[in-house]
DNA sequence: GTCTATAGCATGATAGAC
DNA sequence: GTCTATCATGCTATAGAC
């Protein structure tokens, strides 16, 4: 079971430099320096600005001078560590897609009762979506314009975290915790719910939401919702 | 209240051609075709192939040669109805938000009953997306990228949409209709979950959800959320 | 009112100096 | 390993024929 956001936030220990260092020593013939050090320094900047710049004007409109004039590269410079533009969407996707898949299911594993794991699941998701928002909200606004491969893994990932979502709910009615009901249009509205923190999430700051109230209201909701009737 | 989707949508009367007419005499200063009957019949194909276009790859990504192909027109055809690729963005706002604004409020005016009020701001509000999905898409992608002043307005709107929501609920807790709880967080889920039918209308269409049964199910799940306590 | 032709510019990508 | 200089392309926008 999850304790706090802090606590989450440590284990999952977000370092981005590691995460990086994964993504360079998978993609060595694709990028040309070859002093680890260097190159992994350099690829978190790279990522960093452009979440930052895509965040504010999308990807398409963000020019690759925009890149430079932002992460303090030369154009010369960036393309030793892309070959073109589409593989930024690459380098920021794939390591997104590792940390996201792997933490929801290293919570949600192991919790037997329904309850229990439906709200770790959104607790997970949601605390996650808060520390990696600029991926989260990079990868929704750009599934349109993805190239085909990398677009049904986009789509699969998604699918996947609904069906853990789906599964619960399922389990739960099967052993008569939760009533019977469209545990599909559930597991969406959760999904939908539980995406509403990513993309708005200035609106939630404005209105003085934490993170953990956020959580923690949606997952009152659905299991108000999945509640046995008297 | 909505009988329902079909009696909606012929209420509406969504006309296009209707829609577009207003639009034309609001804007004779930025359109040079004179002859209204012409203006508008090329309005209509226009904005139909920037709704369209936009939809599968985005604002940023369709050129005005994208967008002539698909209209049938040529570069200085165009130019004849705009003066610049974001006054395409323009006529597509104004006459979305006209018609947005003033369907919810018509359908939820005059409901006193808190239950029904929001059931059917819920329905007329899904409803309307649905009938108008490419504009409701084209808007929430493109709010980012938006100038200034329309980006206010767009911002605005949607505010406006969930405080319609926030003030029936707090109606119905003032009187006795509904348990006491944070209304604006249930507001905001409420928008989040009626935004998901515009943004991932694929996922349903597959899943065979209709639109009758996902505005039901969402206004089942808000009503039974507020359902005072035993 | 609509077309073709083209100006003028910003972009993605490369070559080669250091 | 990083930079500056430059190319080729595709874009928005305009001019002028019909």
């Amino acid at each position: 079971m999850i304790a706090d956001f802090e606590s989450f936030k440590i284990q999952l220990s977000l370092s981005k430099i590691e995460t990086c260092r994964e993504l360079y020593r998978q993609n060595t013939d694709m990028i040309r320096i070859k002093k680890e050090e260097v190159a992994v320094k350099n690829l978190v900047r790279i990522i960093d600005s452009t979440l930052r710049l895509t965040y504010a004007k999308g990807f398409h409109a963000m020019s690759l001078r925009d890149l430079c004039a932002d992460s303090g590269f030369s154009i010369g410079g960036l393309y030793a560590y892309i070959k073109n533009k589409e593989d930024l969407i690459y380098l920021i996707q794939s390591h997104g897609f590792m940390l996201a898949r792997r933490t929801i299911l290293a919570y949600t594993n192991g919790i037997t009762d329904p309850r229990d794991k439906l709200l770790t699941a959104v607790k997970a998701h949601v605390y996650l979506s808060e520390l990696m928002q600029p991926w989260f909200y990079f990868s929704f606004m750009e599934v349109k314009s993805l190239p085909k491969k990398q677009k049904q893994e986009a789509i699969a990932v998604e699918l996947e975290i609904e069906s853990i979502i789906y599964d619960i709910i399922e389990e739960g009615m099967a052993a008569g915790v939760f009533r019977r009901l469209n545990a599909h249009l559930l597991a969406s509205l959760c999904k939908a719910m539980m995406q509403d923190w990513y993309l708005k999430r200035r609106k939630y700051r404005n209105q003085g939401t934490s993170v953990t109230q956020y959580a923690e209201f949606v997952g009152d909701v659905l299991g108000s919702y999945l509640n046995p009737r008297s």
